[in-house]
DNA sequence: CGAGACGTTGAAGAAGGTCAATGCAAGTGG
DNA sequence: CCACTTGCATTGACCTTCTTCAACGTCTCG
């Protein structure tokens, strides 16, 4: 039971059949409602199978850096030491299905097949990540933005083709990117301006001209 | 032959004995000199025995973002698909390791330990890369430079325990951290400023009170 | 010694942040 | 059904931080 096709880049490598997830059990996620909280001792390994999960570090300010979405498909929860370091947070109604990672390991140490693609998941969250920290390191507003919306483009889920729906707020956004929500409202209204894209039905993206909008990503 | 003890927290976990690399050839590299470029294919992953090794991502127009430094006992070149994806250059005199890349698929795929360690280091650098995000997406320009002078702190290789050695230039460190080369120096006079380090030879900082360094990490 | 690489410092400018007002749609309670 | 609230997005005016551009100092190495 995998969900949409999706291309190897996004994060969360599919861990694909063998995983263990036959068995497990699915919770059901409201909006804004956590999987889990920095700080919680690490018992499960999440797959999303719908929905969108911000995986975000808040700091003693109120700051927060969102280090990723994980969308259907994508595993949570892997690759930690001790407890969780992160927060897992719904940006919208999702659902998830839940392995004890002490099951996951102790089949990983008899199965080298498992513990490969448990190494090939986490491989390629690091691509994502450090894809992001260039964006978030380099970028300007515009060029974050845009590769944000291409970024997203190439993970699965839209209706149409051209189609992005962005399932969670501006401040998700805006704290993924390191910006403000101003900034990223400015930026969106600056690409409609361009007729780079189009806005739909409020969370809707409709890539007008993805050619420039490749450009402006840098 | 393992390197001075280190933080589990350092970039690169340490496979420790067994992971192949007691049959490895040791390449020596000059300061500035290339291990690998982006598009080259992935034949090797190496690990540092002596010096820093640059991983950056540059892009078309010469901006560069340093994805992590890797210090001795570091791996470089794990868990990537296909060719590389970013330049890995040594930032003064190193020497790495080499292990031919198939050999350490071709033994992971018969070793469970093997593979359990090869997640786990490449889930170490996925934490690194995730604290450097926070770090870039949220921190002010002093924050940034404060929480990187505690981070190489925590790396080994210090001849005192209140000196870090900073064996890169200024502007490795501004392409780490999204600033630009005189920011990191105004930052740096302004820390000497108020009696939080003191620079001894060029390259060394002495951390005179890290309390409060401590505090403008955030 | 002279040239190049690197670092520091200053002055001016721009990008993005902050603060504040407005709009808009979806609840909620009378 | 309508007034009121609440959450989210947009837009404008102003301000701060960091960048840019430029000059200068220092060190090393030919």
């Amino acid at each position: 039971m995998f969900s949409a096709p999706q291309t190897e880049q996004a994060t969360g490598f599919k861990v694909q059949r063998g995983d263990g997830f036959h068995s497990g059990t699915v919770r059901r996620i409201e909006a804004k409602e956590h999987v889990f909280c920095e700080g919680d001792p690490r018992t499960h390994v999440y797959r999303i199978e719908d929905g969108v999960i911000a995986l975000s570090k808040v700091l003693s300010d109120g700051r927060r850096q969102i280090i990723d979405f994980a969308y259907p498909g994508d595993y949570i929860g892997l690759g930690m030491f001790g407890d969780h370091v992160f927060d897992a947070q719904a940006t919208c109604a999702s659902k998830v299905k839940c392995l004890p990672t002490s099951q996951l390991e102790h089949d990983a140490a008899r199965d080298p097949a498992l513990a490969l693609r448990l190494y090939n998941a986490v491989s390629a969250e690091l691509s994502a990540a450090r894809r992001l920290l260039v964006s978030v390191g380099q970028g300007t507003a515009m060029e974050r933005i845009a590769s944000f919306l291409i970024e997203l483009k190439g993970r699965g889920g839209h209706l149409e083709d051209d189609i992005i729906n962005l399932p969670m707020r501006r401040s998700d956004i805006a704290d993924l990117l390191g910006l403000t929500i101003e900034t990223v409202s400015r930026t969106l209204t600056k690409l409609r301006m361009m007729r780079i894209i189009q806005i739909e039905n409020g969370n809707d993206v409709r890539i007008l001209d993805p050619d420039r909008l490749q450009e402006l990503a840098g």
